[in-house]
DNA sequence: TATTGTTATACTCTATAACTATA
DNA sequence: TATAGTTATAGAGTATAACAATA
């Protein structure tokens, strides 16, 4: 197999691994890798409307009905008043919802440094340039594929 | 951010790049991420039980009926009878099913490439090996979770 | 008119449990 | 008795379309 394949199968076959386990680790909850996300976005960027919710997770504004549902039911998240319009709701974590979320980050940082224990730190700083380039280069490959060459538009 | 954080975060975000390019590769066919994987075992491995893939898969088997379902009135697999065992049915490709599963083979390589493209040959080689040690050490760290210490038995 | 969130409806993936046919 | 696959049922994620309230 070329090193070429190597790469995006390590890839694909390590998030794959990660994201089961993260999900195996919901069980008993009322968490799911959705809902989990969209604590996540929530944690990170602060009371949102689920329009921005919608836009942050690539979903549908329906969708984010949904999840919130459930997380509210589950104790996660509060829906309050848009301060200025009125059409709007602000998803906002509860103390539970914040523990949780620096809970998952702690567990993260904590998978993430287990993970590379084996590198050196040449090694380690290696792999994370490597990575961001590889990302850096299928988004452009993306950009490519989507805008068809000048002389066909 | 840790070069440890970086290595976790670039993974997953480059995983959910390519799965997300791919689910929608799928637009206008009857495929999904769940049957490709499917119809791609069944490629490498050739006619296969449900109970086989299901494993394969890390389904229910009752799932795996609801995706031969759908890829069977789509024309890419068949299911045949069992030489030896009348309980068991063989899922086999049909030529549409060969023919896809060629093209997703393809694709991949060619995206495989393409990644890598501005990496040269050490690069590529110490990427593919660093990535291969992390899915080995992540899949020690879950043996050891799952097997507490033996004072603890 | 445009936007925000929701109700209505539907499809897919997934699971458990009970059942049929066969081993 | 055990196994292979299916029917029955249910929960979760997702989408589109139509609608109410508000901007």
């Amino acid at each position: 197999m070329s090193d070429a394949l190597r790469v995006l199968d390590g890839v694909m076959r390590l998030a794959d691994l990660v994201q089961r386990d993260a999900a195996e680790s919901f069980a008993g909850t009322a968490l799911t890798t959705s809902r989990a996300h969209l604590l996540w976005v929530v944690h990170h960027t602060g009371p949102s409307t689920q329009q921005s919710l919608a836009a942050a997770l690539a979903v549908t504004p329906r969708n984010i009905t949904g999840l919130v549902d459930a997380l509210e039911s589950a104790g996660y998240v509060e829906r309050a008043p848009h301060p200025s319009d009125r059409r709007a709701t602000l998803v906002t974590l509860t103390a539970l919802g914040e523990r949780t979320a620096r809970e998952m980050s702690a567990q993260r940082e904590q998978l993430a440094s287990d993970l590379v224990a084996g590198l050196d730190e040449a090694e380690q700083r290696a792999l994370a340039a490597g990575l961001d380039r590889l990302s850096e280069r299928f988004e452009a490959l993306v950009a490519a594929a989507d805008a068809p060459s000048p002389e066909h538009t």
